[in-house]
RNA sequence: GGUCCUGUGGCCGAGUGGCUAGGCAGAGGUCUGCAAAACCUUUUACAGCGGUUCGAAUCCGCUCGGGACCUCCA
């Protein structure tokens, strides 16, 4: 087994092992949502797959500190000069403050990663809190000669820039072929060169978010926020940064460019991409109105969606996939996931009720936990983890039927491990989700059972089919076994 | 058009040279007042063609299909 960890750095395009620049410490940044609407289930993937990853590290003893920004600062549609900014629009079309978008679309977003047990990360920087940064970046941009301004403007000078630093190095583009293959796009007349990016603009009269600056009153590039904010909590170098498939390019290109241009190192020694969500095999994108939101599946709305799936469902059907594949989301293989999940889930209930036996089986319950812990330390392929919990699935199970018993020892590792997995891990639920509502309601299911089981005795099969009936159209499944009945409620 | 990724059984999805993941569905069985559920067992695969090799889903070439980025996007 190994007990080292291998990432898959998208900068050197090849699985790394794990070297933190000052272990136990890792810092993490990962880009974060730009809050003029709804996030979709595409943007949950990615912030469920570094959930993962940020589990993982901390599980594997690193104290991480985990940094993901809230973009606030109204961008533009596009890349032109003139142009409604997104949140302003959506301000509009809400009739609301730009700062109200801005709150209310954070709040639901933190409601959506609560819902889907995301932890939050350890700072959320907003790029409006760090105008100053911001400002001061492109201060030491410009007076390194990387950057130019015109009327108001600040751009990053991208071709002067690559006479010193390779230009594409994330992205394995070459600058020639860049420039040769850019389209020409109307409002870009101040630009000395298509792929210059901006590092401040000029608010036009209109334009209401807007703060002052040394180039006049504007707001800052795109780019520029997770550059300054990464830099103010992580440090000039940093372990991990990760984000959409999507940013790739330009995003994370243009964030390189302007650190090496400022600082003159590398930012991130391991760069993480998470692969998309597609629907219909196509990309999840807000723009093309292909996307389904976190709640539909929730909630079931259709016709996009058959019934309500579970929250930790949703999240285990994305766990089911590598982080770096593509995943198609169909209601076929989500309701896959759904069964799957409820059957692991039983086991993990079954598991504490198991009593040890006198005599061990074969089962190397150590191996298996390895196993596990292999599948994780493989670029945290969450995936293998999954198929190696239902072994255990198996044996669990066998143990269950009495056609199997384990001895203390292995049955500490199982069960230790499986607890582990489940809840630590995959974050696939609270271990101490239990309140007082369900105790109550635990407490009135078992005197409703023992009501069934009595008139099942006398053969009053009216009464303890009523039970079973009315029970299900609430929601309430009855299982009849072999010891006894069980119940569970269907969500 | 350029750059890159990908094509696995009915469906989803791992796997990068030999040891045929896993889940769902299907089939058979156990249990059972009935039903459901649960549990056990189990069939089916590597897009096509050619090459390298003792041996290829895995490496190389070509063909065909799907996708991403090149413009805001996780």
């Amino acid at each position: 087994m190994s007990n080292e960890l291998y990432i898959y750095n998208s900068l050197t395009r090849e699985k790394q092992l794990f070297n933190p620049l000052n272990p136990p410490f890792v810092g993490m940044y990962v880009c974060g949502p730009t809050v003029y609407n709804e996030v979709h289930l595409g943007n949950l993937r990615t912030f469920i797959s570094f959930d993962l990853i940020y589990r993982w590290l901390t599980v594997l003893g690193y104290k991480v500190r985990y940094v993901r920004n809230i973009t606030d600062v109204g961008h533009l549609e596009n890349d032109a000069d003139e142009g409604e900014d997104k949140i302003s629009q959506r301000a509009r079309l809400e009739q609301l403050e730009p700062m109200e978008i801005v709150q209310k679309y954070t709040n639901r977003f933190h409601e959506v990663l609560n819902v889907f047990r995301c932890i939050p990360p350890s700072i959320e920087p907003t790029a409006t809190g760090h105008l100053i940064e911001q400002i001061d970046l492109i201060r030491i941009i410009l007076s390194k000669g990387f950057a130019y301004e015109v009327n108001g403007s600040v751009y990053f000078d991208v071709k002067k820039y690559a006479e010193y630093y390779n230009y594409g190095v994330l992205s394995g583009r070459n600058i020639e072929e860049l420039l040769s293959g850019t389209r020409d796009l109307d409002g870009q007349e101040e630009k000395r060169n298509p792929l210059d990016f901006a590092l401040w603009k000029k608010a036009g009269a209109t334009h209401i978010m807007r703060w002052p600056s040394p180039w006049g009153e504007g707001f800052p590039g795109w780019h520029l926020e997770c550059s300054a904010m990464s830099t103010k909590y992580l440090g000039t170098t940093f372990d991990i940064h990760g984000g959409g498939m999507d940013l790739k390019f330009p995003h994370h290109e243009c964030e390189i460019a302007q650190h090496c241009a400022a600082h003159e190192n590398a930012p991130v020694n391991y760069w993480i991409h998470g692969n998309m969500l597609t629907l219909n095999g196509k990309k999840m994108s807000k723009s093309d109105g292909n996307f389904v939101l976190p709640f539909d599946l929730t909630n079931g709305t259709p016709p996009l969606v058959d019934k309500p799936y579970s929250p930790l469902s949703v999240r285990f059907f994305m766990l089911q996939a590598h982080y770096g594949s593509t995943l198609d989301l169909s209601m076929e293989a989500l309701s896959a996931s759904d069964k799957a999940f409820r059957r692991l889930q039983q086991a993990i209930k079954d598991v504490a009720t198991i009593s040890p036996g006198a005599t061990a089986s074969d089962f190397d319950a150590q191996e298996w936990a390895n196993n596990c812990k292999s599948a994780m330390n493989d670029d945290f392929n969450s995936p293998i983890l999954i198929a190696h919990l239902f072994d255990a699935v198996k044996i669990v199970n066998a143990c269950k039927d009495k056609k199997r018993s384990l001895d203390a020892l292995q049955l500490t590792i199982l069960k230790d491990n499986l607890n582990l997995y489940f809840y630590q891990v995959l974050g696939l639920d609270n271990p101490e989700s239990a309140s007082s509502q369900t105790e109550l309601l635990d407490g009135v299911m078992n005197l409703i059972l023992d009501l069934r089981k009595a008139a099942r005795e006398q053969k009053d099969w009216n009464t303890s089919d009523k039970i079973r009936n009315t029970l299900q159209s609430l929601d309430i499944v009855i299982k009849d076994g072999k010891d006894g009945s069980t119940w569970q409620i269907n969500n």
